[in-house]
DNA sequence: ACAGCGATTGACT
DNA sequence: GTCAATCGCTGTA
């Protein structure tokens, strides 16, 4: 890490306090920071989705405010991690003004930096295989529970920031993966051309 | 109290 | 391409 790494524009509240899927597609290109004991990890956001209320039957807020999902009817810019099949971690970030829900799941990012810790935290079969997928990049950043609820704007352990220098890319839109109800929906973005897409 | 299932992944044919 | 693993959350009772 150069000394000027350390100097980095966190994205503010009012960037997440928005519609749902606009966030989304802005959040592509952001860095999302990883600050540990063990070392820093530093990633793109290259693919996400957005998940948002009643109208929307593939979000777990579709009917209504439970336990697990209440983080998405609060405020903007919180930590939303939730458990799934058993093994994986999804990493999302609250959307929408207090009492709508809404949250954007990141599904890909690219290491930038911290590549040997992330490998070290997932053990991949191969680097492409690192973080190219929401389950995926949990592991390669150590994300779990323990960061659910989290500020993502005032927290250090993790933030997401602009980039130093911003890369023009084009941006790829299509249904979201993984789900029944509400596939019609055109909710997922990703960088055109980056290798750490979950699926092309 | 409990059955059913999921915003996934990895192993295998 | 198919399919099992695995467990917390949710809906129903």
């Amino acid at each position: 890490m150069q000394p000027d790494d350390l100097i980095m524009r966190v994205l503010p509240r009012s960037f997440y306090a928005r519609d749902t899927v606009f966030v989304a597609k802005e959040l592509l290109g952001k860095i999302l920071v990883r600050r540990t004991s063990e070392g820093d990890i530093l990633a793109k956001i290259v693919e996400v989705e957005a998940y948002r209320g009643n109208d929307d039957p593939a979000s777990h807020a579709y009917r209504g405010k439970t336990p697990r999902n209440e983080l998405m009817f609060g405020k903007a810019g919180f930590v939303y991690v939730y458990f799934i099949y058993g093994n994986y971690y999804c990493l999302n970030v609250t959307t929408e003004r207090e009492g709508i829900p809404g949250a954007v799941l990141i599904r890909g990012v690219e290491v930038i930096d911290g590549v040997e810790l992330a490998h070290k935290n997932r053990r991949p079969s191969s680097r492409v295989n690192l973080s190219n997928g929401p389950g995926k990049l949990t592991q390669a950043l150590d994300i779990t529970k323990k960061q659910n609820g989290l500020d993502i704007t005032k927290t250090k352990e993790l933030f997401i920031s602009y980039p130093k220098i911003n890369e023009n890319f084009d941006t790829i839109t299509t249904r979201r993966v993984g789900i029944k109800l509400g596939s019609e929906k055109p909710w997922r973005f990703y960088v055109k051309n980056n290798k750490h897409v979950s699926k092309p």
